[in-house]
DNA sequence: ACCACTTACATACGCGGCGTATGTCCTAGT
DNA sequence: ACTAGGACATACGCCGCGTATGTAAGTGGT
């Protein structure tokens, strides 16, 4: 039965991604001995090799677990919310606070891009960047924020976040800066919106004209 | 003479500090050899050794040097501008196009955050972080900004523009990437501005409450 | 059902890099 | 001048990676 054999590569193949993702998201991708970790999975680096071609190949494959489940996570935190601002709002900060789980933050913000470059230019391109990238394309089309490319607005975002996230994590007091960066980035944020509550602006700032440019730069 | 002696080290330090800096910039720490880089220098691990402990007390020394560089960079662009606004956001566009020099990208931006951490929480404490910091102190003073936390922001942008600038590297068409990139930013810069020129806002918005706060949260 | 071939791993080997321990020379203080 | 310590070089061992090779099990054609 060929099944069978499909599924008993696929649990190697899991398990190896398994064992990784614990080992590079605890001490880290350049500190964790491939035979070790293999070895704590029950196989050898001939295994590694065979499925990932080499250590680089399986810390990509970690990392497409992880983006597919960080995306999922987003998508339900922005589905929840009572308004489509507010959704992405609470998607952002839930981004932050994904990126201070150490096993998120070491090998998605860390280890990946030092080892693998930019991850989101890769074929396994970015999730989050793309639920971000979406969402903001609706709340531009509905003149909820002002005219701005949502692909580049995503990434400095993303890019924001990210940085905040290690910044807290690395704190001192932890509790204390996560509070003070989500508040800050809530301000960020407000200022992309068109019908903000900073002062009395015409609601119509945001005119027809917005919806008119795609973001394809010719 | 007690000063040749110095000079000598100080020397010795700079080529070997010189020579990582080319090594890690070009190839990256992880494939910088030692025995490579420092023969390149006439010299050998030992000297390494001695004077910076280790492969990454060399790159937090090589990071030091560049930091300093960078911020006095910076500062001189800031200087530039004919308005203390355009001045700061002038001093964010430069520091996504710092961000684009390969050398700084590497070492700044991927392997030392990688190898090192959070660098802007070491000892040698970021400077770029502290310039843009410092700037925005100065814009809120003078109620020109909305009330943000310095800190957070500056560090917002800082990992906005170091993630806009691996983004725009790493992209197929570098230069309207990074158009789009630097008006994105604008836009998002100009959603902190009180007196912004997207709608008829009160200009007496940031009043004088927002000179009172101290960003020492106790 | 048998055989040729491939797949999925394990084993074995060599190399390069890092860290340390040790050695040597040279300078500076007395 | 003599000595102690600093500034390097040299030597050694270990570990980790990549590859080449081996092997058992599975698969497809006839």
């Amino acid at each position: 039965m060929r099944r069978q054999r499909h599924d008993m590569i696929a649990e190697t193949r899991a398990k190896l991604i398994a064992a990784a993702r614990q080992a590079f998201g605890t001490v880290g991708y350049a500190e964790a001995s491939m035979d070790d970790f293999t070895a704590g999975a029950g196989l050898t680096r001939g295994a590694l090799y065979h499925h990932f071609g080499d250590k680089k190949g399986l810390l990509q494959a970690v990392i497409e677990e992880i983006d597919a489940e960080m995306t999922a996570r987003l998508n339900r935190v922005s589905a929840a919310a009572p308004s489509r601002w507010e959704g992405f709002v609470e998607e952002c900060v839930a981004y932050i606070q994904m990126a201070l789980e150490p096993e998120i933050q070491r090998i998605m913000f860390r280890d990946g891009p030092a080892v693998l470059g930019d991850i989101s230019q890769w074929p396994s391109n970015n999730g989050c960047i793309a639920a971000l990238s979406e969402s903001l394309r609706q709340l531009r089309t509905e003149g909820a924020i002002v005219d701005i490319d949502e692909e580049v607005a995503a990434r400095l975002i993303n890019g924001a976040s990210s940085h905040a996230a290690l910044w807290i994590a690395n704190s001192d007091k932890p509790e204390e800066t996560s509070q003070r960066a989500v508040d800050g980035f809530r301000a960020l944020l407000e200022g992309l919106r068109v019908d903000n509550s900073r002062g009395p602006v015409d609601v119509m700032g945001g005119r027809e004209q917005s919806a008119q440019q795609e973001h394809e730069t010719p």
